[in-house]
DNA sequence: TAGCATACTGAACGATTGTTCAGGAGGCTG
DNA sequence: CAGCCTCCTGAACAATCGTTCAGTATGCTA
């Protein structure tokens, strides 16, 4: 990758000055003359090109959705699954978000909004949740979810939390949660949970009944 | 409770009305003048008050942590946990939340921001989960952890799901997560998980091995 | 009564915001 | 050559922001 700015047309500058600045402080937070200082031109021509800094949002997220789509095309050649179930959700990932840490910053603030572009987002990593999990239970790896949808989702909240929560996690543990050390504690923690769950053979069971309402 | 903003005075109506646009919005998004709006009073009698915008932040954060320390106190009298272990983390969640919706809607965006108000939210339901954890563990309902620490962290995080993603949970559902249904398949979802795991015994173990570096 | 502190307001200030506009520079077409 | 389109800019506009300030009303204290 060039990654030279000046190598760039001034729309993909603007774009990516975007992605980023979005990314680091939220889209209300950044201006378009921030934006166009990093991009090196003008507010003007971000108008001229974007229509207005909502479209130029609307280019932004278009970006990430193909960006994504690509990844989720590139991961896990035909079915070959990988060795241990730990190793593949991590490889996943790191395929979507490799090489740039700004996605997952702009992914963060995506879910954390919740607009449609998120929906997209999610649906994707839908797509690669339930691509793996499909590849588990076939080895008899994995048991069948009683509510497929609801475990996927909960599984990508799960191994998305280091991202998701980046900022919370760096504060708690005085650490980058993405760090070798602290990363291992967290999938460490999460295949211990799921491997045997966290609970006995004495504890009463959910068996799914109707709960009381409030 | 009154409610009525009549009742009560001026500081106190604006710290209500800050807390509920802080959390509706966010707090970039909330003028001092909408507050003042809604509190039914001027921008200059919050600055007056509070110092500046920042300054009512304080003190709304701080009115939030004492909120929460009540209910985390006045949760779980002495020593006596729940007849099942799914009712548990769901009864001490509405303890704290229980009559004020914003409540969750404003620790939303303080886990997702990250400062160190959230810090010391999030160490306040550390607390809750692990005299949760506790308590099943003397009771041999629950497993220990190789992690208490990261565990207790995960199972926040998977329980206050609905309240953390919210937004992206209604888009994607067209439904609200803590709606009775969608809320029951979140904890139905999240307890077959936790109380078999997801894996199979034939599935390759997580023995805690080094992992090979990046 | 005078004096002082507190509660409170409307008007205004300077800064920053997204956007508009007139126009220049360069290349392509007739 | 003229005409036109695209790329691009600096200056300016109206709106909104947090904050300041002068000043009024009220109530307590001496």
């Amino acid at each position: 990758m060039s990654g030279n700015l000046d190598e760039l047309t001034a729309e993909a500058r603007i774009r990516r000055a975007a992605l980023r600045l979005f990314a680091q402080r939220g889209y209300d937070a950044t201006s378009l003359r921030a934006i166009a200082r990093a991009a090196g031109t003008s507010p003007a021509l971000i108008i001229h090109h974007f229509g207005s800094k909502e479209g130029l949002r609307d280019a932004v997220n278009a970006d990430v959705i193909a960006t994504i789509d690509a990844g989720v095309q590139a991961y896990m050649p035909p079915d070959e699954p990988a060795e241990r179930p730990y190793e593949a959700p991590e490889a996943s990932f790191r395929e979507v978000f490799g090489g740039q840490p700004e996605l997952g910053a702009y992914i963060r603030r995506l879910f954390f909004d919740g607009d449609e572009t998120a929906v997209a987002v999610l649906r994707q990593f839908m797509v690669i949740s339930r691509r793996l999990s499909a590849a588990f239970e076939q080895r008899g790896w994995m048991r069948e979810a009683a509510d497929q949808e609801m475990r996927d989702l909960q599984l990508i909240i799960l191994e998305l939390g280091p991202v998701l929560f980046s900022p919370l996690l760096v504060a708690y543990f005085e650490q980058p949660p993405l760090s070798p050390e602290l990363h291992h504690r967290w999938v460490a923690s999460e295949f211990d949970m799921l491997m045997d769950g966290i609970f006995t053979d004495d504890a009463p069971r959910f068996d799914g009944a109707e709960r009381k309402a409030t």
